[in-house]
DNA sequence: CATGAAGCGGACCCTCGGTCCGCATCGTAC
DNA sequence: GTACGATGCGGACCGAGGGTCCGCTTCATG
């Protein structure tokens, strides 16, 4: 593989401005008020620098969401109930949305830059894939449940972090609320009772 | 009211750029892909002519949505079933989402273009706000239901433009599938009977 | 037709993402 | 330790695009 190991202060650089924009889009107004230039002056380094570690603006949100997101990818993917694999499919899928919904809320600032990024949707973002295809697999095994695909975009989609953040700001509405809301309304997708007739 | 007719050449102006701008979105690739100075040039008109009739760039799209919707408008505030006031909430619920789907469908670059204009979200919008208000409405009616607030935001969640977007281009989904699966997600969320406790 | 107001246009400005290139630093071979 | 490529650095620079300014034109009224 052609993995080179990177000299240390390329190293030392990268971890200084993914601290520096973690604090930027922590303490932002909103995701765009905070510039490439800014987190380069904050993290001490050059423009170039941040470039040459992360390629555009977009590589450089999608380490961060990543280095956030990893504890989370983990207890889902080999964590213990009800996150966990070993997690019965209907404590599991809520389970998961709670946490997609849980992890908007820590990182609002973030998650908006991400999935609002300008001409990049989220959908195109590896994390979404990933979200998706672990929610769509856990609702296959539901019996009853057909469109195991598109119900799990419509079930992300209660979770966008531009509906999140208009929750919460526009309409002051506390996380426990939105958080029992996500709750009630995965169990009216699930609760449906095959077709009647 | 300080409501001062404008010149004749000022409305045929505006009406070019309108025009023109709603040409452009149509047959884009991606609505970011349109400046605000290609629109001037193929209406025929300056930059400042465009700027001084609608404000700034989400002003003309907000323009443009409006006259878009404006029948879609008509017909659920006043039209006969199964988008007026007079069907009945269990049929009315999933024919409204429908009439917002088939129009980001036919719509889809400016609906794009007004849901990812960067910094505002379309929550800010008032279109949405008419949308989330009558939906929740309606949703008030239907008996066992509640989070009618919530469930109103979550149901227009699924007719996101990006996610639209995402299932015709990047996964060639039909229209029709689309609707089908969109109705039988709304289906699962209405048909959902009281809790079973 | 005169005249003021309303409108016009495109040159201009500014911000911001992204690049370039001469210089500094690293790490290795001796 | 020192020499010397390779790797990385930084800030000046560039281009694109949204938005503004201001001298000129066109409308509409008496």
């Amino acid at each position: 593989m052609p993995e080179r190991k990177p000299r240390k202060d390329a190293a030392r650089n990268r971890a200084a401005v993914l601290a520096a924009a973690d604090d930027l889009f922590a303490h932002c107004e909103s995701p765009e008020a905070v510039t490439m230039a800014d987190i380069a002056a904050a993290a001490g380094v050059g423009k170039a620098t941040l470039f040459r570690a992360f390629g555009d603006r977009t590589g450089l949100i999608h380490a961060l969401y990543e280095a956030r997101l990893e504890p989370i990818r983990n207890a889902v993917e080999e964590g213990p109930p009800p996150l966990g694999p070993a997690t019965p499919p209907l404590q599991r899928v809520p389970a998961l949305l709670d946490a997609v919904l849980c992890f908007k809320l820590d990182n609002r600032h973030l998650a908006l830059a991400l999935e609002g990024t300008g001409s990049d949707s989220p959908y195109q973002a590896g994390h979404y894939e990933r979200w998706h295809s672990t929610l769509q697999a856990v609702l296959e095994q539901i019996p009853g449940l057909t469109d195991s695909g598109f119900t799990a975009h419509a079930l992300l989609a209660a979770t966008r972090a531009d509906l999140v953040e208009h929750l919460t700001s526009r309409q002051h509405m506390p996380r426990e609320q939105m958080r029992a809301h996500l709750a009630a309304f995965t169990a009216k997708v699930l609760d449906s009772r095959a077709p009647l007739d």
